[in-house]
DNA sequence: GACGAAATCAACACAAAACAACATTTTTTG
DNA sequence: CAAAAAATGTTGTTTTGTGTTGATTTCGTC
């Protein structure tokens, strides 16, 4: 069991093959480190090896939401402290849906007698583990892959809710069109969170603030007032102007 | 047990895995120290030790739930296989709380195209993530020790559906008041589900047959048409009664 | 069946991590 | 307030993992 063992696991489920050099790659270490570690999982059984490739044992299809969950962990992960520090105890709270946004909830699970609307069933299963919290599941048809809903029950039970804070995810941050998401619904739930919030943070890692052009996506309104935006790296100057105004934690 | 052991299980937990030397630069101690609370941990299996990497056992994305199904882990997996064995791609199910419920949700990732109906935010945010399955979060407000919801619009959303099966858990049997939950609530959904499923699974793994008399726990409605029992062993004698009429599988 | 390219394997040198023993500091307790 | 106990840091040693080099095997092609 070494400790890319689980690296390696991960890439080739979602690839189903890949070939040593590619891990190595990956990785970031030599060939023969990559042959090393994956001979023991090859005796285990765990994964199959023939000459030029190495084939993934176990089912093939991880979900897209845990895929995510895996990417960028370090990242991720930094920000979720990060926002954890603006969060005290028996605060209420609007969480949206996306990967970040589940390790906020894993982080928030420190905190006590919270108050959470989210319209996501995993933020939702997390935070409501925790005896003294109150959860709000918003919403009652889930998109299949995350797990997310954007049906009308889902926005009536936000509107009617009053939170301190609302945690937003975004997908990708361009200078000149702001902060974007995937879908409109998507969007939607962001403003109608904002709207019942007293804060808005906005939680996106490092990886976000890449400048290939949008394609596809929808920006979120301008938030009232405006919100905090929560990173794990200093901002590239390019995003000087979108940020102006807003708080900034990187 | 000590004072540092908590917050290297939480940094842990959110990253997956960390360094020696990562946990000493962020909790401002020695290598070390971090070794020697570590090594307890490692020994109450809590967290897996590696050359050059300490990795969290619980599986992140699944952890706080998991805890609290620990118990009994082997029986309830072996229930859930035996449910598995009865639904096929494409069904539609029903299904409510309780950790039995939970194993049975982790062992229908690997089918398909399934339309799901739960009150258990746990088990929507686990078939969710399965691709092409459609699943519904039936109620609002979570319930704070195991996220499920009983409330108004849970009912409303599960008369509004058929399905094919529902699978439903059960806290203890008794041989002569029947099967039996902790709630009342949890007996009502469960005459809900049955009522919209043309047939009615009771999952229940051995260790629900004690004899102990059962105090202050509520008995579940007599189903129409009998339901099937899934157990993963023989029935005690006593039980023969009871089940009369019922298909059992064990 | 021989050839070349790519992949694999084996052995060595080196670096990083883990460990053990001791010194030091902090906390507990009488 | 002092002695004892526990926890932490430091140092040096041992163990483990990693990269490099070069030999060997495998695979496709002629």
């Amino acid at each position: 069991m070494s400790k890319y063992s689980q690296d390696i696991e991960q890439a080739l489920a979602l690839r189903g093959t890949m070939t040593v050099a590619e891990l190595s790659d990956l990785l970031g270490v030599s060939d023969q480190t990559i042959r090393r570690v994956v001979r023991p999982l090859q005796e285990a059984g765990r994964l199959e090896k023939v000459h030029g490739a190495i084939r993934s044992m176990q089912n093939p299809v991880t979900a897209p939401f845990q895929t995510r969950m895996a990417h960028n962990r370090a990242a991720k992960a930094a920000v979720a402290e990060r926002v954890l520090d603006l969060i005290a105890d028996g605060e209420s709270l609007a969480i949206d849906t996306g990967s970040t946004c589940g390790f906020v909830a894993q982080a928030l699970a420190v905190r006590r007698r919270l108050t959470v609307v989210t319209n996501s069933a995993y933020v939702a299963s997390t935070l409501a583990m925790q005896p003294g919290n109150r959860v709000f599941m918003a919403g009652t048809q889930l998109r299949d892959h995350d797990g997310a809903a954007f049906d009308r029950a889902a926005f009536a039970t936000i509107e009617r809710m009053q939170v301190d804070t609302a945690i937003l995810s975004v997908s990708q941050a361009h200078p000149a069109r702001g902060f974007l998401v995937g879908e409109t619904c998507e969007a939607d739930i962001a403003a109608a969170m904002s709207v019942i919030a007293a804060r808005t943070l906005l939680a996106a890692d490092h990886s976000k603030f890449i400048e290939t052009p949008a394609r596809g996506m929808v920006a979120l309104a301008q938030f009232e007032p405006a919100p905090t935006l929560i990173c794990d790296a200093p901002l590239p100057a390019a995003y000087a102007a979108l940020v102006r105004g807003m708080t900034v934690i990187a």
